[in-house]
Parts: structure tokens; C-alpha cells; sequence
DNA sequence: GATTAGCACTCTCGCCTTGAGAGTGCTAAC
DNA sequence: GTTAGCACTCTCAAGGCGAGAGTGCTAATC
């Protein structure tokens, strides 16, 4: 265990790490702390802490970086979170009532000024249900022999698929199919409908039931993930060399952040979970932090409400304004479904 | 007008400086392509093309580099286009007959194979009608007093939106309104919806025509933007140095490409736009290039099928594509709803 | 009159050196 | 346990330098 002079060396060491991007030397410590002791004692200790892996050298007579081990320790014990400033909660008031309204503007202002208030990618995925079970199921009629199949979700979810049909069929003959359909598999998951898939004794109705199976578990990505903030991540020193933008860029896509953000976020809504640098599972995470946290109504639909950047990430700032977010959201959504 | 030499000269050059992104010098253009002249006689007919405007000196004394006119004049007379090899062409088809089908999936496949084949991206936009009209709409009871409203559009858009209602209503109820709704509205444009917004005596009937009228007139992006190649494009040489990347990086979003693809493409499918350079609207796009094509029906609803990119692009391969993407498209809509 | 050889001139680019500066680690004294 | 002092290491920015590439011009040539 560490000292407790040491803990607070690590402390002002990550804070001023977070803050310059610039390796921290022992004198700089003292002078901007106005510590009592000398840069070499503070060497002696930061000696210690390195030989204890909570920070590292780059190189030979560089200044101290924070470890994975580091950050972790910062952000468990010593980091002194940085509440939200009246002047910022009354803003995003201001602006979710600007809106007006629908999760999707919701979410998308939501993800743009959670970016701007930590000065990275933010990520926000639609509120989803472990177990995706259908509401309800519509044919709308596009021609003879096609139509369109909408299934709403209980999550609320929207699917669509268009659907050719083996014989042709009227608005009024979709909608009696589409009721039929809904009378056996609304409120159901999708083993229902692959069951009447194949069950029922006519062509149309099998291939659509094959479909509303199919649309119930199916995964959105693009459509239901909002991400802003790529250009403030890119902006960090981090990024300064050209092959290290491009693998970020290439990594900072929807799609692909989706999946990060879903792996970590298990908890119920109100629970914050950071992932620092090696504790990401994927390998291109290993210099990445995310600090992410599930939001919607208990045992109801989930997302996750995420800030990703490197891992020299101001936590302080971070964790609070996700959880602000995370809690700003389930509430919007409680009042509007609960 | 040039002399046939000086457009042959031109069309080496640019050939030359797409492929090497290095300019172009006099000694190049004659050994490259055995030419029966000296590099003396290049340098006096660079000289003259120079004077016309066609090409440029970054610096003193570094080879020439293609201008806007005349990247454009070579568009228009000089580049010989690159037709799909059969392998190309085979190798697509495959992978369309590969997915289960969707509109969604071949918009994505295409732009995926596009900006694989011209090593830019590639940005598609969903088909929609000039004047959107409503073909049905559906509302969902969510609870007692709130439902999803679900309206599909002729040109195939699904549209949603939760509603509160005034006054409790089941599901029945809710199928009931409507009902009453699409007997009003569908094939209509927003205004009928909104003049029932105004007319019907019941509040809810009045905020779900509101709502439905808001829906048809929605500008969906990025549900409705297949963006891909990113990587590719900042790959090239043009982005070599940090700040031109993070421009880049900005403009390369799916909702700032859907306006720009959007303004650009006004023929109908089947006809393909080359805009260079300084004929781009916006001011960032002064050094990009677009090349883009409508797609879909004739007189049906249209989207269109892009490559956005350095005006160092490889327009004879680039062309040629775009133009096979769109009518592959268009074919594959003639199918479905024809 | 078009073409070309020759040459001076310009500008970039990569490489090296060099010196300043920042920081550490160690030792010995306090 | 703390600290002053100092040697040592490593980075970084600046400057210098030479090679190389390319042009533009002039005068000779076909």
C-alpha cells in the first residue's frame, strides 16, 4: 500500500499529466504545488511509485507518465471529481427544452454536448431490450406483390423490410394477415415467429413471419448509435503522428464503437464503469479509456451513454457529466414511458 | 483552343500526377512515354499550357501540377475512362446476390465495394421523392396514454415518433384514428396533414396530424447517409501534414456529405456530375472533387450515389464506377418496385 | 520556324551537427 | 529522512550544407 504522501504525489502528478500532456518532472511538482520538500525527495518517491508500476519513464530523464496502474488508482482513490457548474446544468436544460423532442433529437443533443463538455468522443446507443420482443407488426402495401413490413419493437425499436409476395394481395388483406400475425407473436421474442415460420400453411405468411423473426433480432448499429466529438479526440498530442490518426480514425466509427461500448456497459442504469488502457478487451483499446454507464428504467430498455478518448482523459471532468447524462436521460425517458 | 500536342501533353501530365501525387516534370513526360522530343520542347509547351491556365508551379522550378480547368478539360476531352474488369464486375455481383436483400444492406454493400474500388469515399444517400407523400400510418399503443406513431412514406422512408396523448386510449382506439388519418392523408404531401392539424375537432387528432405533417417533411440523414472509404481518402498524400487532416476529418461526416451530395446531384438517373475544385459551392471543398450520379426510377423517388475525394482523383476509374454503382442500383429498384 | 543542347539559377529536402535545456540518479553531507 | 550538488542522458529545435531536381533562357542546329 502506498504512503500516504506518495498517493498524494501520484495525485498532483496525474492531474498536472491530464492537463499538459507533458511528462511530469519532480521540480514541476514542487513549484506549482509549493511543496515543502525538495525535487529530490520528490525524486526518491517518484522512484518508488515507478518501481510500485503506478507510473512510467518514456525514456531515461523524460518526466514520470501515469500507468494503467496509475490512472487506476487516480480514479478509484485520489481524483476529486469536478461537479457539474450551475451555468453548465442550466445550458443543457436550456437546450432539452429547445428541442422539441423525440428520443433521436434527445440523444443526438445529448451525445453533442456531453462532447463538448469533456473534450471528447461521446457515444450514446439507443435504449434496447435484453431480450428483443415484438409490439406489434404492419404490412403496408407497396404493390401487387410487395408490401412493406414494419415491426415496432417493445424497446421501440422500428424495423422495416420490404417483401415480395407470391400471390398478390390488397391493403386490406396485408392488414388481415398482419393482425394475424400480431395475434400469435406480439409480446413475443423471436423463437415465437420462427416457429410460425414454420407452422403456417401459406407461402406469404411463412416468409413474413421468417422476416419479422429475423427484424426482431437484428442489430441496428448505424442508426441507433450517436457519436460526436471525433474532431476534439483527434486534437489531443496523442494523435500528433500521422499512423497513429489514421488507425484512430479508422477505429472512431460508429459501427465500431458500438460494440466497445455495449461489451462494457452491463450494470444497471446508474452504474459507471471506466475501462483504462489495458483493461480494454480489444487489442487497438490498449491506450484508450472509456467511461460509460447504462441509462433507461430499471429492468426496461437500456443504452449506454459513453465517453471515449485516450487514456489521458480527464476523469474528473468525465465521470460525473456521463453520470449527469446517464441520469438526464432515464428520466426523460421515465417521464415519457414510465 | 490547344494544339493537339499541347492536349496530349495535358493528358500525359495529369495521368501522370494522379498517379504519383509528385508533380510533373519536363524529363518525366518524356521518358515515361518515349516521347520523340526533348525535354527543351516539353518545357516551352509547359510553358504555353501554363500561360492558358491549364496547369500551375507549386514553387519555382518543381514539375507542373493540373489546375481546375485542367483537371476539367481533361474530364471533359482527354482521359481515357477504365471500364470494370470482368473480375470487378464478377466479383460485385457475387456479393450482391451474397445478402438476404434490403435496401439498407445494398445501399451499404455498395458504398463498401465503391470506395474499395476507387480508394475514396464513397457516399450514398437513400432514395427520396422531390415532394415526400405519406402512404400509411400506423400508432402503436406504448401505454395508456402514450403511443408510437409509425408513418411509412411512398418513396418507402419509415418514420416514427412517440406521442402523448390527452386522453387514454387502447389499441383498438388508437387503430381506429388511424385509420381515420390515412383515409385523409395518405398519398398526400404534409400540407393536407396539416390542415387537419388545424381542422379535426378531437386535441389528439389534431397532435398526431401535427406530428404526421412534421414526418413527411423530415430531412432524415443520418439513417439515410452510407458513408465509407474515410480511411482511404486520408490516407492520400493531400493530408499528409496534421491541420489539413483535422479539416478533413470535420467535413468527412455523413450529415455534412448528405447536403453537399444532396445540392450537387440534380439530374435524373442516370446522369453523372463531375465538380472540381473551385467549382464546389462550399468554401472547404475548393480542393475536392465529387463525382456523383442519381439513381433510381425515372420520375420515382431518387438518391444518389457519390465519391468524394482530393481533386487528385482518379477520374477515368472513378467515373466509370460510379456510374456502374448507380445503374446497378437503379436496376436493383426496378425490381422491386417496378 | 520549330527543336534542342547547354547552362546558370532556384528551390526543396534530407542529413548532420550542435548546443541548449530538461530531467534523472546517485552520492555525500546535513 | 531530507537535501544540495553534480555528472550523465536524452530530446528537441535550429542551422548549415550538399545533393538533386527542375526550370527558364539563350544560342546553336535542323
Amino acid at each position: 500500500m502506498l504512503t500516504e504522501r506518495r498517493a498524494d504525489i501520484l495525485g498532483m502528478l496525474v492531474d498536472e499529466y491530464i492537463d499538459t500532456a507533458v511528462p511530469v518532472s519532480s521540480r514541476a511538482l514542487v513549484s506549482n504545488h509549493r511543496l515543502e520538500l525538495s525535487s529530490a525527495t520528490i525524486r526518491n518517491e517518484l522512484a518508488a511509485l515507478e518501481e510500485d508500476g503506478y507510473i512510467t519513464h518514456p525514456y531515461t530523464s523524460a518526466g514520470r507518465v501515469p500507468s494503467d496502474l496509475g490512472y487506476r488508482f487516480y480514479v478509484e482513490a485520489l481524483m476529486a471529481e469536478e461537479p457539474l457548474s450551475p451555468s453548465e446544468q442550466r445550458t443543457v436544460e436550456h437546450q432539452f427544452h429547445q428541442v422539441s423532442g423525440g428520443l433521436d433529437e434527445w440523444l443526438g443533443l445529448a451525445s453533442t454536448v456531453l462532447a463538448g463538455w469533456v473534450g471528447n468522443a461521446a457515444v450514446i446507443t439507443r435504449p434496447r431490450a435484453d431480450v428483443a420482443r415484438l409490439k406489434h407488426v404492419q404490412l403496408v402495401q407497396l404493390r401487387d406483390d410487395a408490401a412493406l413490413l414494419v415491426a415496432v419493437m417493445e424497446d421501440g425499436r422500428v424495423c422495416q423490410r420490404v417483401m415480395s409476395l407470391a400471390a398478390a394481395a390488397d391493403q386490406l388483406a396485408l392488414s388481415v394477415r398482419a393482425e394475424r400475425l400480431n395475434a400469435r407473436c406480439a409480446g413475443q421474442d423471436s423463437t415465437v415467429a420462427l416457429a410460425a415460420a414454420e407452422e403456417l400453411s401459406d407461402a406469404d405468411d411463412r416468409a413474413v413471419a421468417a422476416a419479422v423473426a429475423e427484424l426482431i433480432d437484428e442489430q441496428p448499429v448505424a442508426e441507433s448509435t450517436y457519436l460526436e466529438g471525433v474532431r476534439a479526440v483527434l486534437e489531443q498530442p496523442e494523435f500528433a503522428e500521422h499512423e497513429r490518426m489514421l488507425d484512430a480514425i479508422q477505429h472512431l466509427a460508429a459501427y465500431e464503437l458500438y460494440s466497445v461500448v455495449a461489451a462494457v456497459s452491463e450494470g444497471q442504469p446508474g452504474q459507471l464503469t471506466v475501462v483504462i488502457g489495458g483493461e480494454n478487451e480489444d487489442s487497438w483499446m490498449q491506450d484508450w479509456s472509456v467511461v460509460v454507464s447504462a441509462y433507461g428504467e430499471p429492468n426496461g430498455p437500456a443504452g449506454t451513454i459513453a465517453v471515449v478518448g485516450p487514456m489521458r482523459m480527464h476523469y474528473a471532468r468525465t465521470i460525473p457529466r456521463v453520470r449527469y447524462v446517464a441520469s438526464l436521460m432515464s428520466d426523460l425517458i421515465h417521464e415519457v414511458v414510465a
